[in-house]
DNA sequence: GATGAATGAGCGTTCATTCAT
DNA sequence: AATGAATGAACGCTCATTCAT
């Protein structure tokens, strides 16, 4: 199996995600990637660029699973739900990638921010849409929107940071529990789920490094 | 007023959060700082170690605010409300060194980080516990206590990703709503905060930069 | 028309004389042949290869069109006029290769230099023999042969700076200018080159980028 | 002595003008002004500000000493000769600074060419002006006047490739030379120039590298 | 306390060249 | 005949840090 692009990209995201992109020199990526570093200037014009073709990729992504979520019912409970279970489900799938594509929005030049930035926000936008009419047809119940939003977003972002796909919780369960918690959190009656399957199986992006072997069957 | 530490980590801090440690030039600091960046190592050994004293300070700061909120009561929920009280208003009060905190843990080498790691570990164990406790109780009702731990630390930590200090939201609204949010999460039964004063008045870091003014009032 | 050695001389020449040789890179020539720079290597052995076939064309055409001219006749004044109309037509003709196998002597390496030089060398002694036998039989009168020699060649060299084949002068004008101005210098007698065709028409070498559309007749 | 700008231009003077500027390191730069490549930085703000400055003080004082022959008669056969001198003096003088203006103008950037372009410009255009006024009103002869200049100058920059402060020749008689032959290719009768004295002693530009030790009397 | 000068190491990038296809 | 992929070396430049003043 050759080098290709795919490879620099996981390469780069492994190395992004730890160290950062700052802190990551080109010749890191080239061994990472197993080539020289003169090399990697064939699969990428520049340092940035490739950071740039990571975040779209992921963002891209990011938004056409999210959009999906939502275009599988008119209930905003369900669409809430659908989209929780995406965010979540993607971040745990591509959980490096979608952390470089959050913290390094930074690093970009101002040539490329703006995209990638424009990105981000229409993503967020989907969350504000469905608490916006679900708060309008009184499927929600909170006192401030806004901080509901952000703090569903962050939760969900958060599962970057501690999922393992090896762990003692399998994504489904991760994906149930988190829809749970922000039912509560906008007083969503009980129920009002049951026998929707909103799970949403996500896809792994082709810059995000293999993840360690899942648990094997020891019984 | 002369040049200070403080005002050498202000600078710092307000850089290290918008490009990064590993962005951030020793001459810019000293730029920031108004002096020269040769004058900067009068202030601090080196540049990991200014980075080291504003963490220490910071997670010093949480711990002690955490575990002041844990003493004010034995009741869980009243301990709960407490903790994420300060968290969220230390959070939003010290933004800037607050995300510094959190994200450049991993510019650190192998002779700092494990230090500041355990600070880390310190200050989440103080959520770990209260949560423990109050579940064995029966005052906290969740599927899972890891992943709730996890989500409420996550939310409360992005505060310091939007919060204003000049804003819509006065950090007391912000506080409760929180408050409110994780009950809803742990299913803390309605009226169980009646009445009593949780919300804690955070500390204003020396590292933290001046905020944006408050909005005046024009009335 | 495909490619050939003549067309990659002719894009080496033409990006030589405007960026240098060591400014202009092997895919830059490449581009310029319309052939990928790997396929370059298939023409010439290297990179400096390349430089001395140029030179050495340049410089043996030099040699025997400057030869040629003094063989056409004994009189010192002939040959002067011969030899100064040959060198100033080629040079005009020839202008961007003659501009770099003057400059770029420099940039061989010192497997190569000594044999361009040589050739230099014997193509400036027909100018000092020419000089030093007129002076001798006295048709030509200078207080300093050295410097007249000198003086005279930059001269004529000079015409690759500033000769456009589509501009106000024809070359076999320039030609006769630059023959009279040597009489001047080296004070000829009026009407010594009375009905002699001195003019020796030049060829073109495969180096030489095509020049700009001559002027048309529009009479 | 310690290290200054004015040894710095020296040091690159030599390379450029023997190597090329683009055949130039900055670690050879470094290397010939005795300090260390980065240390470069703290006197010239890159390798093509090193390079403007030079030529822009070359230039400069072209001008300048140009004018200044110029200032000294209304004569146009004066003038001429006093233009030659300071054209041939200068150029003997700084004989490196001079080929390093005259041949790095193509490595400048576009930012920086037409600058310099039109310091060269200026300079030339001093001797389109005497030569413009002599043959209005009858002091020179000469079927040509643009080619005239063009030859005029020629010769004289060439003067850079062969003077030798140390050989056969003294400054003065070379500029003494090449004004007669001025006069001769413009027809300027004998005599003209008698007892007015010409000669104009140059400066030495601070980035000239110090030529050989001038021939002791060995007597 | 403060700074200009200095440096070795490293940066992202491009170089001329080779070679399997 | 032609090329995409590859590389070690070098490019111009910036880095964090030191030190004499």
């Amino acid at each position: 199996m050759s080098v290709n692009l795919g490879k620099v990209q996981q390469a780069a995201v492994s190395l992004f995600a730890t160290r950062g992109f700052a802190a990551t020199g080109i010749r890191e990526l080239g061994a990472a990637a197993g080539i020289n570093s003169a090399t990697l200037y064939h699969y990428v014009g520049s340092k940035e660029e490739l950071l740039v073709s990571i975040m779209r990729d992921c963002l891209d992504e990011m938004i056409r699973s999210g959009s999906e979520a939502l275009r599988r019912s008119a209930e905003p409970a369900i669409q809430l739900a659908g989209l929780i279970s995406s965010h979540v489900g993607f971040t745990a799938t591509n959980q490096l990638t979608a952390r470089v594509a959050e913290y390094e929005m930074r690093a970009l030049s101002e040539a490329h921010r703006p995209t990638m930035q424009a990105l981000r926000d229409e993503y967020e936008s989907l969350f504000a849409q469905v608490l916006e009419r679900g708060a309008r047809v009184g499927a929600f119940s909170t006192e401030d929107l806004t901080m509901a939003r952000l703090a569903l977003m962050e939760m969900g972002t958060g599962v970057a940071h501690w999922f393992r796909a090896d762990g003692r919780l399998r994504l489904e369960e991760v994906q149930q529990y988190f829809v749970s918690m922000a039912c509560r959190i906008l007083a969503v009656e009980d129920g009002e789920l049951d026998g929707v399957d909103f799970v949403v199986a996500p896809r792994r992006l082709a810059s995000e490094p293999d993840p360690p072997q899942p648990r094997a069957n020891v019984s």
